[in-house]
DNA sequence: TTGAAAGCGCTAACAC
DNA sequence: GTGTTAGCGCTTTCAA
């Protein structure tokens, strides 16, 4: 293969336009912006010499100049999990049909991270913070608050937001999925799930839980937690591995839908039988399940709505709206029973 | 729930640390960024008062001044595709050592897309470039061929790059897949995959698929195509739909390994024999194929090593280092036969 | 080791 | 409708 060497020349100014078209700088500006009238005449000129020049305007002038930057910074914990890039998707969505830019930043769920990005993002300046979760750093909070830009705290809202927010209270989605399996009459009940410490919206869902179960007389029978690796697998390790340890359970609840697909192959591969003998959930939604030869039973997340909404306040915002009560916004999880949950309680 | 209004006063400068500290601006300046000799005592003044005010820098000063710029543009097609976040974790993962960012720009496949996405990038001069294939508007190939800085063209390498390049050659790709196929000794073969036109490296992979297959004397008995929604579900679809309108093939060849475990999916449960009866395989070599009842054959695309790879071509070239040959990289994607391709040729 | 002056490339504000 | 001037908040450069 052939080497040819980047292209090394200075970048072209909105002078060396002004040059080329015989027009003005700020006359330049204003035709490369919109803004302004300018002759039908000399718009013509300068957008001609602009393109044949290949003009690329230099944002950071114009960022420190006007003192506006449209971008927004959208901080989430993880790539991997495909909750992030739907939320992502929601954001885009909305958007697109603005001036404003996400860029997003990644934390990996740690807080000093998180801190770091954050500080990061908020020295360009952005428009805009959306953000994942109500827990963060003091140092983190400190910078939000004194950001002077409007904040939006994404996907949970069980605790107390700094500016906006947009989510579902995962501690009553647990509850909710607790409250469900209760009422299907099943009674010895495993939990899976993830060991990060530092994920506090599965924490909270746990937590919901167990309540709905210690309401109903109820505990977790037994429990195990995973870190890293294929869910899907580790599902179905998990669940080989606790029904093996505890074999009478009648319920399994996973706390996302990966590793709950990953016990339903494994369920169904053995010949269990789903839900009269076992019955399974877990969580998200995801679309993943659809093609699954039996539907698990999961609670959406909103993460698509959730991204929406949340732009939306943004771009509001951005477009001089003054914050309202309104910006914190609660949406319902829906609970879907899919072919893994008995609908009725079972009499025996 | 209590709305507090956010902070909305002007955000702290230099010279408000430099008044808090009673040291001048430029010394200020060099402490934050640790450059030039500063005395430990000066220092500690200046860092007690950024701390004690929570000043946050503004980049887009500092980089209009230095004229330097510590993001890299990332551009690919889509984040709802497991495999370019995938690449970005690699990118983040060399990023992460050095003073770059990544920041992702999304082009939904579309060339005008990407062409905004890149205009609007370039305007922010980036100290890199790195985006999803080859193939580019003439716009787009001017910008980058005018930037003046590092680009890497990432996933394919059919073809031609305006700098640098590390991927896999997916016409070799497909190429290989039909070669194993056929040494197997399968020989009615049907094909399912994205109708996207626009996906330039899954039309590559048919190609060279086709392409080996016509060498052996034979051709795709049947094909299929689809867009959008749940991959897992349409893989299951499709194959229900192949299967039924040309019974007699013994193999079927994914375009992607989501579609090719919905097709898996479907044939174990019909109770068809994998792969004695059919052979299955997909293309990516995703992680989730680990939790299938089956592992389905397929080939990985290397894509974690590919961000790797094109995040450290900009990393060295942003400390100074010149364009090498060494900046255009094959990888060799490796081929799985799973539990779906048989190992040696049937006899029949 | 520290400071003062100039200017990065653009746009706000005002004049013409 | 178009041009001029000043300055955004930093860093570079050079002087002390």
């Amino acid at each position: 293969m052939s080497q040819s060497s980047p292209a090394t020349k200075r970048p072209l100014t909105l002078r060396d336009v002004s040059e080329a078209s015989g027009v003005s700088e700020m006359t330049v500006s204003r035709v490369l912006r919109n803004r302004g009238d300018v002759s039908a005449e000399t718009r013509v000129k300068v957008q001609e010499a602009a393109k044949r020049l290949g003009y690329v305007p230099n944002k950071i002038a114009g960022a420190l100049a006007s003192q506006r930057v449209n971008l927004v910074a959208v901080i989430i914990p993880s790539l991997s999990n495909m909750v992030f890039p739907e939320v992502l998707t929601g954001i885009s969505d909305v958007l697109d049909d603005t001036p404003l830019q996400p860029v997003v930043g990644v934390t990996n769920y740690l807080p000093e991270k998180e801190e770091e990005v954050l500080f990061e993002m908020l020295s360009w300046r952005p428009s805009g913070v959306i953000i994942a979760g109500l827990e963060h750093s003091d140092a983190s909070r400190a910078m939000m608050e004194n950001a002077g830009i409007p904040i939006v705290e994404i996907m949970d809202v069980d605790g107390e937001p700094i500016d906006a927010m947009v989510g579902i209270s995962h501690r009553r989605a647990g509850r909710k999925m607790a409250q469900a399996i209760i009422k299907a009459g099943y009674k010895r009940i495993g939990f899976m799930g993830t060991k990060m410490p530092l994920d506090h919206r599965a924490r909270k869902r746990f937590e919901g839980f167990t309540e709905a179960l210690a309401k109903a007389g109820l505990e977790v029978a037994d429990q195990e937690f995973y870190s890293g690796g294929s869910a899907l697998l580790k599902g179905r390790e998990m669940t080989e591995a606790m029904l093996e340890r505890t074999p009478d359970l009648d319920f399994l609840y996973y706390s996302n839908d990966m590793i709950g697909a990953g016990g339903l192959l494994y369920c169904l591969e053995k010949g269990i039988k789903v839900p009269k003998h076992i019955g399974l959930a877990g969580f998200n939604g995801v679309e993943l399940l659809d093609g699954l030869p039996r539907k698990l039973a999961s609670m959406g997340s909103e993460r698509r709505e959730i991204g929406k909404l949340a732009a939306q306040i943004i771009a509001r915002r951005a477009q001089g709206e003054d914050p309202s009560p309104e910006d914190r916004v609660e949406l319902t999880p829906k609970l879907k029973l899919g072919d893994t949950l008995k609908r009725k309680k079972r009499r025996d």
